[in-house]
RNA sequence: GGUACCAUAGCUCAGUAGGUAGAGCAAUGGACUGAAAAUCCAUGUGUCCCUGGUUCGAUCCCGGGUGGUACCA
């Protein structure tokens, strides 16, 4: 499976549709927001057009209805890696979510799911009491994961008394992070522009996008603003103009920013994974001979074994 | 042209009884196992507009200049 990763922004819907028509095969999208089928304009999902007739998984699947999480989506992936590597020797993953990545890739912990009646009862100690409710809460049930969690981030906070409740074990004896094995090998790509093209072409993809209709897009959704899928980069921002909260001029402007913020985060993730091989995407057509490049060597490598 | 007010971090601004300065935002670095485009943590040297003067010492007081804003002609 040859991942690409990226910033967003940085040309990896491009690359992904080059590298699996070379290698005749279908892309998975490891975007979660990229999910919601009610949202492509504001997700930069691939149209119909840009996918050139390659498959894509992943992209348009869900509503923003639905619940999903991380360990369905790696659940889901490998199901359909089992039945596309039947036919197809190599198959493409390309996205900018990084836990998603990695859960495919890594695996995840066993743990279980949220339970929507729970998360109410904690949203309920939180209103009334503050983070101090969680943390004691949280001291209380496990104090080794207490010792090492961000004790101002509620949601671990919140995840961590949940897990206890939920299974009656410490969080941290469930969390183990161990690495699973995968019926197939991955070769990991990163694509990395110099900062100010990067930010160049956030800040141009983010004005084509209102051009082509996002504020309409994002109209439609608006009743439906507090859902998960629309706590979303350029949702927000597009939901504080429609409210009245901000003008369009302010709106646009906080969507660069938190965009540009968003990338450097996704970078910060990638950064830690030594795997990665980086290659340079300010050519699009360099970069996809570079990655065709490493994926034949990576082949030749595995057929040494 | 006159009068008043303003000029401090990338931006908006605070401040110093005269002892060379600090907030928010941005930016940068980082964390990350079922909300992840989420959530959270850390990091503040800048000719305090220029130039004379007073002073041991001026970003602060005084004079002049430059730029901006408002009002009056």
């Amino acid at each position: 499976m040859v991942v690409i990763a990226g910033p967003t922004a940085s040309g990896k819907t491009a690359l992904a549709v080059q590298v699996a028509k070379y290698f005749r095969t279908e892309v998975i999208s490891a975007d979660s927001r990229q999910f919601y089928r009610e949202i492509p304009l504001g997700t930069a999902a691939p149209t119909s057009e840009e996918m050139q007739g390659i498959p894509h998984h992943f992209v348009g699947n869900l509503s923003i209805h639905d619940e999903y999480n991380v360990s369905r989506y790696e659940e889901d992936v490998l199901a359909l890696l089992q039945r596309k590597f039947q036919k197809n020797r190599v198959m493409v993953m390309v996205g900018g979510s990084g836990l998603y990545l990695d859960a495919v890739c890594k695996g995840i912990d066993q743990l279980p799911d949220p339970d929507p009646d729970l998360r109410k009862q904690l949203d309920k100690k939180y209103n009334a009491e503050g983070i101090q409710g969680l943390r004691s809460w949280l001291l209380e049930l496990d104090p080794d994961y207490y010792q090492e969690v961000d004790i101002n981030n509620r949601m671990r906070l919140m995840r961590g008394i949940e897990v206890c409740i939920q299974t009656g074990m410490p969080y941290s004896q469930q969390r183990l992070k161990t690495t699973k094995s995968r019926p197939f090998r991955i070769l990991k790509i990163g694509l990395e522009l110099p900062r100010e093209i990067l930010i160049e072409r956030i800040h141009q993809r983010a004005d084509r996008m209102l051009d082509s209709g996002w504020l309409d897009e994002a109209r439609s959704v608006f009743p439906h603003r507090h859902l998960n899928a629309l706590n979303t980069v350029g949702y927000k921002e597009l939901f504080a103009f429609l409210s009245g909260d901000w003008t369009l001029e302010l709106a646009v402007e906080k969507i660069k920013t938190n965009t540009r913020r968003y990338a450097k985060r996704q970078m910060t993730w990638l950064r830690r994974d030594r795997e990665v091989h980086w290659i340079d995407g300010r050519d699009g057509e360099g970069a996809s001979r570079s990655v065709i490049e490493l994926v034949d060597a990576f082949k030749q490598d595995l057929a040494k074994y």
